[in-house]
DNA sequence: CCTATTTGACCTAA
DNA sequence: TTAGGTCAAATAGG
């Protein structure tokens, strides 16, 4: 690995992302062909980052993974129906990552639980699949401030999801409506269902799915006291949030960061 | 009325 | 014994 040229895209991506600040707090023209050139240039600084760091495309903190056999914490209703018995959580699928906001990871989430953690500053919050019944989705993920500033939010993932409610990524970027990002677009191989707005507030222009439930977003939803960060509340706005581009590479493959990495202006 | 969130209680693992 | 994870009644909000 070449130290020195991922500090230089750092460096680049920095400076990049540092205009595209500038221009958003200027506000108006957040549409314009700069800003979009500007966004390209700090995603592909970044992504170039990744790949010299080797960590594309998950770039976890800890992939610490054990065995798959995925042990839900089950209820053991053992003596009698007694609330919250269960055996704790072992040996599921856990991956954690590190973003400036809680992240949108394309799923819906709801929260089940808020913890104070010892010599934590900030709560942990719980989060479970929306799907966890219906679709019997045991994906969970706990979420935790760890940064005040800038806001740091520690996310991890256990276990995985059976459940088929992927939000349309390709679909949120179209809406940004830039038709030369078409590489971007390419890199999803996804088979996701109708574009829905939860967990994307710049999607409001999109319709909810007819026939699923309503689900609300987090964390943008959590009320400022107990949220874990009013920031996250100022994501409604035209521009998607900074992790938004988490939320691409999320679910990109190896092979689309060539696509990525050769989409020039 | 229905669904999501909050929050204290409850439970287990360490 | 305690910290952390989950449950579920109460509450909020549409």
């Amino acid at each position: 690995m070449d130290d020195r040229k991922v500090l230089e895209e750092l460096v680049k991506g920095r400076e990049f992302a540092n205009q595209l600040r500038q221009v958003m707090i200027n506000g108006k023209d957040n549409d314009s062909p700069f800003v979009r050139s500007l966004a390209k240039n700090v995603l592909r600084s970044f992504t170039n980052t990744l790949f010299l760091l080797d960590k594309y495309p998950s770039y976890e903190v800890s992939p610490s993974t054990k065995s798959e056999d995925s042990q839900e914490s089950c209820k053991s209703f053992n003596s009698k129906n007694k609330r919250g018995c269960y055996k704790r959580k072992r040996n599921t699928q856990e991956r954690e990552e590190v973003s400036q906001t809680p992240k949108l990871d394309g799923h819906q989430w709801r929260k089940y639980g808020q913890k104070e953690i010892l010599n934590a500053k900030y709560s942990r919050n719980y989060y479970r699949c929306t799907h966890k019944y219906d679709q019997n989705c045991q994906a969970i993920k706990q979420v935790q401030r760890i940064q005040e500033d800038p806001p740091l939010y520690k996310t991890t993932y256990l276990g995985h999801h059976t459940c088929n409610d992927f939000l349309n990524s390709a679909i949120i970027l179209d809406s940004n409506n830039d038709p030369s990002d078409t590489s971007i677009l390419l890199s999803f191989n996804n088979t996701f269902p109708t574009p829905t707005k939860q967990e994307c507030p710049f999607l409001s222009s999109f319709p909810s799915p007819s026939s699923g439930k309503k689900e609300e977003v987090i964390p943008s939803s959590s009320p400022p006291e107990t949220s874990l960060d009013d920031s996250s509340r100022h994501n409604n706005v035209t521009l998607p949030p900074p992790d938004f581009w988490d939320v691409m590479f999320d679910s990109v493959d190896l092979d689309d960061v060539n696509l990525l990495l050769d989409c020039d202006d």
